[in-house]
DNA sequence: CTTGCATTTAACCGGTCGGTCAACTAGCAT
DNA sequence: ATGCTAGTTGACCGACCGGTTAAATGCAAG
């Protein structure tokens, strides 16, 4: 059992960076399978498909961001608005530490994938819309509390909290075309100045 | 001559398609050719690479874009802010309308190709990055015009106008992850609350 | 000791990838 | 008529693609 779940944790660790920092399409199980020290007929074994990876890689992403700094940064001590100013924060050092070991600013796996797959994939477009919409209820929780403390004005949460998303996939993307996360140190703070009104009624 | 640019137009539009509904690594020059009527050896006599090709389908959708909506949207006579109205609308209609032809929303061009190919290719980064570049000169002339006639207040223009360009590609991604060409509609007009204030001096 | 299952091995599948090549054709200028 | 060049043809290259297969393992429960 434990060797068995090493060599599908193997596989996973190896596929991560590289989709991470190439594509979907670029990178190829063969490849996978020789970084990881695993057989391809093992690798099918573990997973029915490419896609079923992808998947994988795509949970391990999520449960790394959620435990780690979402989890710090929608921390309900703090005031909510500066939770989002911590999640900028931490976008940020996040894609410059990676520059630096890597030097490439890779941007975010989600919307890299988005963009490549989800007219290709229905079901890789399914998984990674789930994601982002997670991404949007934090934000959208935080909007709420906000207006309930007064700490900003009454606004349409739901709609506001998709446009903050939209805004910081925006922002990692531009970096990622320029190759420098101090994009995001620039335009990251303005996340707050978007506002969408409630509609009467 | 004639002859032989219509073999090199007959490639590009053949390839156009291709590359803004499913990807650079997905489209292969096989298929291209076929769908052009083209023989391998005659497309490579045109373009030294597959990288070639792109860039010159990249050029296409630029001029396209320039030359069309872009125009339109940022025409001298519309008070500046509306131009942006103008813009966000024509972006809308241009991607429902694809959806309504294609039965799916395939974004920008730009954006897509930027998340796929700029971690591995330099060249088509820098490509990519002087459209948005060139994109995100619109913006900010417009926003200096709107500070000038008084129609908002002062804020630093090429910070503010980089923001818009951010947000615009943000609002396409996360409406290609919903495959739904009304997330333009909602989200896109608070692409005018977006800010960043001048710095001091 | 044996049965049975999870796992691993390595060869193998048809197909496609981006790109090359040498021979050939057509049109134009000398 | 001849030579040059732009363009075209179709076969060919090695490498890789995602995925399959059958036989060999290791291991644990009966």
């Amino acid at each position: 059992m434990n060797i068995a779940t090493d060599t599908r944790s193997r596989i996973i660790a190896a596929a991560k960076p590289r989709f991470h920092s190439r594509s979907y399409a670029n990178v190829g199980i063969q490849e996978i399978c020789e970084s990881a020290g695993v057989q391809k007929g093992s690798f099918y074994h573990f997973f029915p498909s490419k896609r079923d990876l992808v998947m994988a890689v795509i949970d391990e992403f999520a449960d790394e961001w959620a435990n780690g700094f979402v989890a710090e940064a929608f921390d309900p001590a703090l005031p909510p608005m500066e939770r989002i100013d911590y999640l900028i924060d931490a976008a940020y050092f996040w894609q410059k530490s990676i520059k630096q070991v890597h030097g490439r600013m890779l941007g975010c796996i989600f919307g890299n994938l988005t963009l490549e797959v989800s007219t290709q994939d229905d079901i890789l477009r399914a998984k990674l819309l789930a994601i982002f919409s997670r991404a949007k209820s934090r934000f959208k929780e935080t909007l709420e509390q906000a207006a309930a403390a007064g700490s900003i004005a009454p606004l349409d949460a739901d709609l506001t909290a998709e446009a903050m998303l939209a805004y910081l996939e925006g922002v990692i993307l531009l970096a990622k075309s320029q190759n420098d996360p101090e994009v995001l140190y620039r335009l990251g703070p303005a996340i707050k100045t978007l506002r969408i009104e409630a509609t009467a009624g």
